[in-house]
DNA sequence: AGGCACAATGCCGTTCAATGGAAAGCAACT
DNA sequence: AGTTGCTTTCCATTGAACGGCATTGTGCCT
């Protein structure tokens, strides 16, 4: 008899922390990601912490309400319900759906990258991207997540976010993507003041190809700062002198969408 | 003592069925639409059938997550995290990222709306619309749903089914929405046999105001149609000859980005 | 064609997370 | 000061959830 395993060992023991089902299923559709979107039950398992059999009824569940899908294949991907859903975020598709008329606008003019984006936690979340079909290599996803400190539309949300969060994220060390060259606090807070008082942020990036961002904050009808957006395009033969009142006006479009009386004058 | 009651009334007894507790997670999501993008606990309790108490423990674990955000004042709405991850749906986010160059090109030569949608049970999900600033008023919204027999993408998904899935459909009484008009099932099957033959669908509608829609279905990697895609113009000076080859192309294009190795004839 | 490794699924006795009525707190009317 | 409606906390009870194990399916190497 082998009896020296000191750790009990019982059929239909309960995980030790007792982890509430709402989270582990949320566990579940946490494990699919952008280089991630098909994944295996044993997958599923593996990057939820999950056990297999445990995993396999929760995803019985998702999958029967429609908030999981699964292939051919036997491999499971998100639903599409669950998309239909999630629409209805006011602060995803109720912006974008405002503020597509006036990114398409843009889109006509610079031929490149027009980019909506809000702020989630300590980083920017691209809501929409419009991208011509000769523009410059994206960076950025819609639906994914972007440095505030080295984006256009991050700067822009970081410049006019409560002073509290902005002291949080200066007090933090900072590397510029994808450049990884260390960013100096008081330069960036030099950057930060000049974006609040000329209402715009410039930025510029090295690699992968050399660009400009020209970014301008969307109000909503409480005058706060909700979204960002702006226009990426390659560096060379770029006006930003030219490209700002564009992507101001586009911005005050949309904030007026949302309800905004007027757009808060700068300085 | 009052015990004519019948019901049993007991201090912490289980719903009587017993419904999963991701169920009623997911009951709270599913409470909300279109028309009601916020919901108070009131609200979100009566419309899940979930007891008060139930839904403000199950809710916030949502909250904690990012399923759901609640505004300052005490409202819920559907959470950006969720949007983060329901943008990983293939037929969802992935489809539309790989259509919308085709489809701002379709746009600014026609400058109306710009349909893609793929089928979700017995109705199309509009999955994205690019709609120009003087466009015709839309119907329908994307994350919304669309009746497959009385719209452009929809007679094409519904042309390109499966023929057992589309007896079941034929099977039932259609009527025209929104003009509440029946349908006649042998009209629409001659329809469909047309749309198959030409691969291209034209759909005409006189309410809100009189429109043209023409609609084009998009093949994936193993050739199934997977999606449609349609212009939708107003009726008046609507060149319907004209609009058939540009969509008919751009949905080629999509298919191309998707993994087809070229487009099959039609006929 | 046999052996091996890994993935998916079915089974089932145990147990604690989930439950919802009661009651209190709160704000806005009457 | 009573009424109405919404939100939140509390807690005794119990069945839904749990996961180890067994089995089947599948692809790959020898």
């Amino acid at each position: 008899m082998t009896d020296e395993d000191t750790a009990v060992r019982v059929r239909g023991r309960r995980p030790p922390q007792g982890e509430p089902v709402v989270d582990r299923a949320l566990a579940l559709l946490g494990a699919f990601d952008a280089t991630h979107p098909y994944l295996t039950l044993s997958e599923l398992s593996r990057r939820s912490g999950i056990p297999a059999s445990s995993a396999l009824r929760l995803a019985g569940r998702l999958l029967e309400w429609g908030a999981l899908e699964r292939g051919e294949d036997a491999r499971f991907s998100i639903g599409l319900r669950l998309w239909e859903v999630a629409s209805l975020t006011p602060r995803g598709h109720g912006l974008r759906q405002v503020a597509l008329p006036f990114m398409g606008d843009l889109e006509e003019v610079t031929r490149q990258h027009v980019l909506l984006a809000v702020r989630e936690g300590e980083e920017a979340l691209l809501v929409e991207r419009l991208s011509s079909h000769g523009a410059v290599a994206a960076l950025y996803r819609p639906g994914g997540r972007m440095p505030l400190h080295s984006t256009g539309v991050g700067l822009v949300l970081l410049a006019f976010a409560d002073s509290g969060f902005q002291e949080q994220v200066l007090a933090q060390p900072l590397i510029h993507q994808p450049e990884k060259v260390p960013v100096s606090s008081a330069a960036l807070r030099r950057t930060l003041a000049e974006i609040r008082r000329e209402g715009l942020a410039t930025f510029r990036r090295g690699a992968p190809g050399p660009i400009v961002s020209v970014a301008a904050p969307v109000h909503d009808a409480q005058g706060a700062v909700v979204a960002a957006l702006s226009v990426v395009v390659p560096a060379e033969n770029a006006e930003p002198r030219l490209l700002g009142p564009a992507v101001r006006t586009a911005a005050r479009g949309i904030s007026r969408g949302l309800g905004a009386r007027r757009a808060p004058g700068a300085g």
